[in-house]
DNA sequence: ATCATAATTTGATCCTAGGCGAATTGTGGC
DNA sequence: GCCACAATTCGCCTAGGATCAAATTATGAT
């Protein structure tokens, strides 16, 4: 019997850390950064895209003020949280939209890795909450759809992002987004954004944030107790329904 | 000075584990199974699709068969492998491909993270590799826009997803696919997949599969010795110029 | 200047998780 | 039935990392 010319391959492959090891390293650095339940708590509460303050974060992780200090050095040395300080408070933030869109494509396995779908129908987080910086569960995926069928949005560069058509401009001005301040920003315009709870784009980016806002300013929504879920006001139902014609 | 509400609110969201905390825990625990070096190395050479067994991975990963052996259970349990037993041998894969879209998204994060990218002129992954199981690389995202611009392909379901048309349909067809019986497989037909080399989609699902499988079986591409790199052959060159009009 | 508060650093403790070799189980070939 | 081989389980060791209390630094307020 003749060894498998496979297994010498693969051993070669395993000696050989010349090549993309050091991807996957750092790709292992990164995971065990996020695989640490106070870590992960942290991560997940900054994921409304607000900073804040270390002894904050501690309470959320639920340990002591100094653990928690030690815990987001080694965030910040992997990149996933940025720092900013303000006199004596240190703000804490995702490091940027690729972190919080990691951050939903592992809860994308973890919902999908619990194979029970039947009686475990979440919470009110499928129904509206904040993905980073903008509107994401059942209600920006419907949006996202609506603005598609009135022909504001149109799908770019292969799928991975949208653009606004001239329609989507004028109707978007009237509702108080400021289209030319938010195209000038220095992050993606509008990219697609996989939504965990239903599977499907919502509206990221600039544009998406800048709608989020207007939608707060405007109180169609409002935040829940639980930061990341939103809840959706009677004066948001009507002006849905009036001005998109959506019915939510 | 009165004490901020926001850090009561925090403190209440920290004790209540009831919400979303079950899904952060899974969370982490899914990161912190691909946060070993050694468990990472096992993840990304199964990422080109193949089913290996314990002693492969191994040697891959660096480690003896028997520490080898608990890092494949821990991976099972996290439902990130699967296991299928043939004879004497047993055989470990990826779960599906939703782990190689989450792997391929940490590799977005790790390739971000490095702010060098100046002579960080990658290595032949970039231009053509396997993900999972289709292709990908500039090779794979080339071939996306190409069909798309041949009219075989058009975007589905805002974005996420596409679908032959008619013309790809037979176009396919003529090169060798069997499109409905590609299209009665259990899993997605043709969702998008981002690329971690190019940020922007490549096609991957049961098409993206069978395309790959009739790229390998026409030796228009061959493995390389990294099972996740491809070269492309003189015949692929020439045929994909011919019949696509994409000169690689 | 002095004090109070925010945050980090230091030092010490504990314990989980990775590691290997040896023994055990399971399967196919003879 | 017996042997060879694949793979897992067991026992033990070690190191890294998570934790907190106490001390230190930094900043703003009085």
């Amino acid at each position: 019997m003749i060894v498998e010319p496979g297994v010498a391959r693969l051993a070669e492959a395993g000696a050989d850390s010349g090549t993309d090891a050091a991807a996957e390293s750092t790709v292992a650095g990164i995971a065990a950064a996020i695989g640490e339940p106070a870590r992960a708590r942290m991560l997940f509460c900054l994921m409304d895209g607000q900073a804040r303050t270390s002894t904050e974060l501690a309470l959320v992780a639920g340990v002591s003020p100094s653990t928690a200090s030690v815990h987001l050095q080694r965030l910040k040395a992997e990149r996933l949280v940025k720092l900013f300080v303000q006199g004596k408070h240190r703000y804490y933030s995702l490091e940027g939209p690729a972190v919080a869109s990691a951050l939903e494509s592992l809860s994308v396995l973890a919902g999908g890795a619990g194979r029970k779908f039947t009686s475990s129908t979440p919470n009110r987080l499928r129904a509206a909450r904040t993905c980073y910086d903008h509107l994401a569960g059942a209600l920006g995926v419907a949006l996202n759809d609506r603005f598609q069928a009135l022909g504001w949005l149109a799908v770019e560069s292969a799928g991975a992002a949208y653009d606004l058509t001239v329609e989507g401009s004028q109707a978007l001005a009237a509702l108080g987004v400021d289209v030319a301040a938010t195209r000038g920003l220095r992050r993606r315009f509008a990219p697609a954004c996989l939504d965990w709870s239903e599977r499907r784009p919502h509206l990221g980016g600039a544009l998406g944030a800048a709608l989020l806002q207007i939608a707060l300013k405007k109180k169609w929504v409002t935040p829940d107790l639980d930061s990341r879920a939103l809840a959706i006001t009677a004066v948001g139902r009507r002006e849905m329904l009036a001005r998109l014609g959506l019915r939510v």
